[in-house]
DNA sequence: CTGAAAGCGCTTACAG
DNA sequence: CTGAAAGCGCTTACAG
């Protein structure tokens, strides 16, 4: 290890003072040219790296970071993990510090969206992490974001052709092949497979629509299964259209060996098995939280397919933060594992 | 968020000067006992954190740690994650930093880990990592290390009664239930299974005991497979000693319709199924590497557990170097997730 | 356009 | 047993 080198090195070699060569390295105020490029080429050459403790020592600048998500309701407990994963972020850059601000919208309210978006901008955040799972929306707030150069990550859902400083999330299509691969060597090779999707508008939740894709797209090339791949919508988790809309399936179509659900709702087809005494089919879904917890423990649920959604927070603020308080530019595109969950390893997730 | 509480405060509260309380913060040199006192109360009054930022930057102290850990080779390449893991976390420090010596020893070899704990020892480190395999040999070099109060941490396989400062690694036993689960929910229950544990003398090697333990327990309690259980061992990879064993296995009990392998040499037994066209038997086995994942992504093997060793391995230094540079004291015993692996998930692991 | 100086909070000799 | 002072590398006014 040689001995590290210093600004004042720099300015040593250059023949300035320390004042100037933090001038030209931080673009800050005017430098003649001649000695900005000297002293740019020496820094170069001499391969400087700040001492970020000594800046973390100095400017306590405290970075603010707002964070715009779906809120967490009974419902939807998965997005109760982000924040967990974000306040871990914060912890973890110490020395360092930043300001926090969460803005929570309905899942699936417009309105309530650009009101938080709103909210958000006025606070004038220096950095800003949002899932975006409201396309149009979200696009109008990253225009903005671009035109105040204020740095944005996304986590969960990705939007191509943004001007996003990353995007963390779960590779869908993947995650859909994972699921139909689980069933594929549980289930006997001439059963049926349901697919259910519990959501409104199927066509507008992008990564739905991956799932479903990768599922079938596995039963193409890989799967052994022969049985009929049978999909179903249903727009409400209210267990008595549930039961309605299932039955239906169940009743005309006896030979179903095994239930994909496409989303995190896996817990409200559980349910329903359970109080139908259909637990003896085998059943796959999304994250692992609440009630998806509980039909997993009891069986009833055999595997989830999880996406560390606490991980993927921790993840996005901290490439967010290392862009604003160090300039490191992050991957643009990260996948994180994908994982099996069944009875006897969720514990330790 | 309030202002911080700096040993400027604490020494102006107790009328002393800040080499004072410093002396006392340290327990460097001889301070009266009731400033002493009196400076701690405030200490704690006021709930002093000592800035690090600050710290890091005055003194570059380079606290030594050394790392001992079973060579890697291509029959053993599990090993090769470690390190990496060791350096992110020495990478992930920063601005603090560290110095890292490797010691690495022969597997099975009592006199060559000796001889490397003696170098280790000589090296005079200011803290440990060690896998400590070989129980005796180990349990002998932590007892030097008690005495030279050289803080220690163990990775991969845990030694009751010792002095470590953490263990971090694989609840064996639950990862032996995993893969006893796996396959249950794929082969019809009146297979016969066939355990395999490749090991010269498996008293001795305690977590593929406990793997063993764990799998079998599996379907005493939950499991529906009702066949025989099998179990072999075999002293070494050696293919041919290996092909002999097995064929022998395999003729007297044609109903086996599982094979599980309590080690992460799983490959010796795909190759020998590959090569006997036996490829349709479900094979479950550990670790995510080298040859491992290659038979993983032919299907050959059917599912992998993982237990995440680069992830361990930082862990471990990071606990190690907290207690070090900022006395954090770690969790005692910490179990990483176990991983469930097929074909479609594993290029994300 | 450039330099000299103060100070962030801590640690480390040194002086008494 | 205790205090005063220097200095880690950087940033931030201020003076010219």
């Amino acid at each position: 290890m040689t001995k590290t080198v210093r600004i004042k090195d720099i300015a040593e070699k250059a023949g300035v003072s320390i004042g100037t060569v933090d001038r030209v390295l931080h673009n800050r105020g005017e430098v003649k040219t001649d000695t900005k490029n000297k002293i740019l080429a020496i820094a170069n050459k001499l391969n400087y790296k700040p001492n970020v403790a000594a800046r973390a020592l100095k400017s306590p600048t405290i970075h603010k970071i707002a964070v715009l998500l779906p809120r967490s309701d009974d419902d939807n407990l998965f997005w109760s993990k982000h924040p967990i994963g974000i306040e871990q972020g914060k912890e973890s850059i110490y020395p360092f510090a930043c300001k926090l601000e969460f803005f929570y919208y309905q899942m699936h309210n417009p309105a309530h969206f650009n009101k938080k978006a709103d909210a958000l901008l006025k606070w004038q955040p220096g950095g800003v992490i949002m899932a975006p799972i409201l396309k149009n929306e979200s696009v109008e707030l990253c225009t903005k974001l671009d035109d105040l150069q204020i740095p944005y990550a996304f986590i969960d859902t990705n939007i191509e052709n943004t001007g996003n400083l990353t995007f963390i999330g779960e590779d869908a299509y993947q995650a859909g092949r994972v699921a139909a691969s689980l069933i594929d060597m549980s289930v006997p090779a001439h059963k049926d497979i349901l697919i259910v999707n519990i959501v409104k508008n199927l066509e507008n939740i992008q990564h739905l629509n991956h799932r479903n894709q990768g599922f079938l797209s596995y039963f193409m090339d890989a799967g052994i299964n022969t049985g009929l791949k049978i999909s179903v919508e249903i727009p409400s988790t209210e267990p008595k259209q549930v039961k309605e809309r299932l039955d239906k399936v169940f009743t005309s179509n006896p030979n179903i060996g095994a239930v994909f659900v496409s989303s995190s709702r896996t817990f409200v087809v559980a349910d329903y098995l359970e109080k139908n005494e259909r637990q003896k089919l085998f059943l796959v879904g999304y994250e692992l939280f609440g009630k998806n917890s509980y039909f997993l423990q009891q069986r009833v649920i055999n595997f989830l397919i999880g996406q560390r959604p606490i991980e993927q927070a921790e993840r996005t603020f901290k490439n967010l933060f290392d862009f604003m308080a160090h300039h490191t530019i992050p991957e643009k595109k990260n996948y994180q594992p994908i994982d099996i969950i069944n009875a006897e390893n969720m514990d330790l997730h």
